[in-house]
DNA sequence: AGAAAAGGATGACATTTATCATATTAATGT
DNA sequence: ACATTAATATGATAAATGTCATCCTTTTCT
């Protein structure tokens, strides 16, 4: 069982908050997993009773539309927690979390963590503001889906990625999306987000090579995204 | 200077975590305002420094798109309280907040609201339950912005509008918005808002009065908005 | 009251986007 | 390795939505 206090991503959540001994109980109650690419981790309506620690890999969080698309409402990487929502609000979780990469998390039962809740302040307000950042990420991603075409969009989403994940060596996105799950970020069908990035390509914006996908010209893309 | 142990509207919001004493408190250090139909109250990227309580009234949050339009992100009444979210995260609110009727309003600094985040549990808790609930309907209409029809939306909206709001005597939603800031709900042009609500009308769905309208056949529109 | 401005309604048309069909390529299982 | 399936790509077309122009109605101002 590894330990909790040598876990590097602790550093980048809510958890930072955690003093060596409330780590290391920590150690002792959470579960790890390995979760492989396409799996999924929790689904919509589930009852979590606990959060997850992304330790390592990416997943989507998606919401199933009445017709039938499942719209992707973030993506999570490592060093993240999920379920904090759903924890705080003590109702199910209203979004289902799937794989993009295999993954290990570590999960930790409500039971464990909740008692920091009262007893850490520190570690409370990490979670609070978290959940402000998501609330206001969800407001800009709502203005975009109303307002912006889906071009717009498309542009938009690329430059996100880049940021959000960064490129490997090839320079390609550090992350690996199939259209369909791109369009269903963007809000749009499959078909009409393939034809935009073949149009984007024509025009020399980015290169495709299977799921791999390189911006060349982000400053171009970052005037269509407005 | 009107007394919070003696004000209603406390009882909605998570200020009914609030003890006679702290009540008594706050009343002190509060100013009341009366806002008239059409002023801000505060603007996207002020410094708030604090939070507002409506005792009356309805406002719009609204965010400025890039094309110049106005989205409106989410509609507030008596009872809930503004500014939670920039209040906890440190930041310039991200959202404007406009009068839809004349309000009455109390605002309390952050000096003075803060103190009993750490005191009292219960406040803190409900507070971010708020917030939760908000992030939680912030994901649901994202997916109805991605993945619905315009027509779909203007029936959900129109749903949800007598839902939260009720209707007056005559029938008719109590909550009258101009047709352009319906379209800002809905994320769509104007014109295409008024011709649906022209198609609405033909088919005995809705009946227009100028701003009112009443909902004639909810369970058609509750069809259509799925 | 009357003028001016704002809001609402509608037609004509352009543009965007979705849908359906089908081809091509890549991934997967046995 | 080959068959089968899934993913990607593209064309043709339909449907949805936006834009611009114009007219009508209501509100606001003096």
């Amino acid at each position: 069982m590894s330990k909790c206090e040598q876990c590097i991503v602790r550093e980048f959540s809510s958890l930072k908050a955690l003093n060596k001994d409330e780590l290391i109980q920590l150690s002792d109650c959470k579960t790890s997993y390995t979760i492989k690419k396409g799996e999924t981790i929790f689904e919509e309506g589930e009852n979590v009773n606990g959060i997850y620690c992304i330790k390592d890999g990416i997943c989507k969080l998606t919401k199933l539309s009445p017709n039938g698309k499942d719209q992707i409402i973030k993506l999570v990487k490592k060093g993240e927690l999920l379920g904090q929502r759903s924890m705080i609000s003590e109702e199910p979780v209203n979004l289902s979390a799937v794989a993009l990469e295999d993954m290990q998390v570590c999960f930790i039962p409500k039971s464990d963590i909740m008692g920091y809740f009262d007893k850490n302040n520190q570690f409370s307000m990490n979670v609070m503001r978290t959940i402000c950042s998501d609330l206001k990420d969800s407001d800009d991603h709502m203005v975009s889906l109303a307002q912006k075409t889906v071009k717009e969009r498309l542009a938009e989403t690329l430059l996100y990625l880049e940021e959000t994940f960064g490129k490997s060596s090839d320079g390609s996105l550090n992350v690996q999306l199939s259209r369909e799950e791109l369009s269903g970020m963007i809000g749009t069908a499959t078909e009409s987000c393939i034809r935009l990035l073949s149009d984007f390509k024509k025009l020399g914006l980015i290169e495709l090579n299977g799921k791999k996908i390189v911006l060349k010209d982000s400053s171009k893309l970052k005037r269509i995204s407005e």
